[in-house]
DNA sequence: TTGCGTGCAAAGGTTTTGCATGGCA
DNA sequence: TGCCATGCAAAACCTTTGCACGCAA
């Protein structure tokens, strides 16, 4: 990336509003539609990828539906996200960030124990979240 | 599914031979064609949605590549894989199955610690095998 | 001015759907 | 025979690519 425009200021300045959230290209594109401000749908995935060398967002595939997801990953308070798991609820979709110390041995002992490196920017538990489960039950 | 048929058959025994392993539609089209028994993508599609609906069946989204991937649960070899872990390697594909005490330890102290119910399920580990690892050393 | 970035349209791949035909029960 | 299942082709998706034009530096 060596210009900056104005579809790239758009396009990041999003992601960055929905930090922490898991948003899908189509969001994107939708999103700055409503916005007057339309982009074409070829420089969003080109500027994603561009965004994922630069290691400033992540991408995920989800479950489900179809499509990709990616995940900012810019400031400071979502760099260590490399350094943590994530848990996404499969019914209201929110992703939770979960960095505590027992988490933290899960790569150190499936490493050890099962010969495997554990890459934690991919790997996503699902399930279902807290507020979720009640609301069901 | 009410009636059995030839092109069911196919396709469940080829599912049900690769038993722990991640199958793609494409695949399975693939097999059955060398096998001068050739069966048409929409069957093949249709009778994933109908396996999966079963439960003996069920459906990944990989990380880079398109296309989701199928895994057989039917036989009772493998009807554990709903309380163990799954390691998929990023580089060579394979799928390993995960059951040990600690594992075991890793969806209760997420749901006391973090109010976050597992589903196992859904869930796998993506990072590099062993064996991947030192070819790439 | 230079050459990267954009946007349109077309192509690529996977999955779904419509419809006439085939085959199980 | 009654219906579900099949298979082809077309459509629907998401994503990538080619190419001419626009715009940042």
């Amino acid at each position: 990336m060596r210009y900056n425009t104005k579809q790239r200021e758009l396009i990041l300045k999003y992601l960055s509003e929905s930090e922490g959230k898991h948003i899908k290209a189509d969001e994107i594109l939708e999103y700055l539609k409503k916005n007057d401000t339309p982009v074409g749908k070829s420089t969003v995935y080109r500027y994603l990828d561009n965004l994922m060398e630069q290691n400033l967002i992540r991408k995920y595939t989800v479950e489900d539906g179809q499509g990709a997801c990616y995940q900012y990953l810019g400031s400071e308070g979502h760099n260590h996200c490399k350094e943590h798991y994530h848990l996404k609820c499969s019914k209201c979709g929110e992703l939770f960030h979960v960095s505590c110390e027992f988490m933290d041995e899960i790569s150190a002992h499936i490493l050890e124990h099962h010969g495997f490196t554990v890459d934690n920017s991919k790997t996503v538990f699902y399930g279902i979240c807290k507020k979720c489960k009640l609301q069901i039950v």
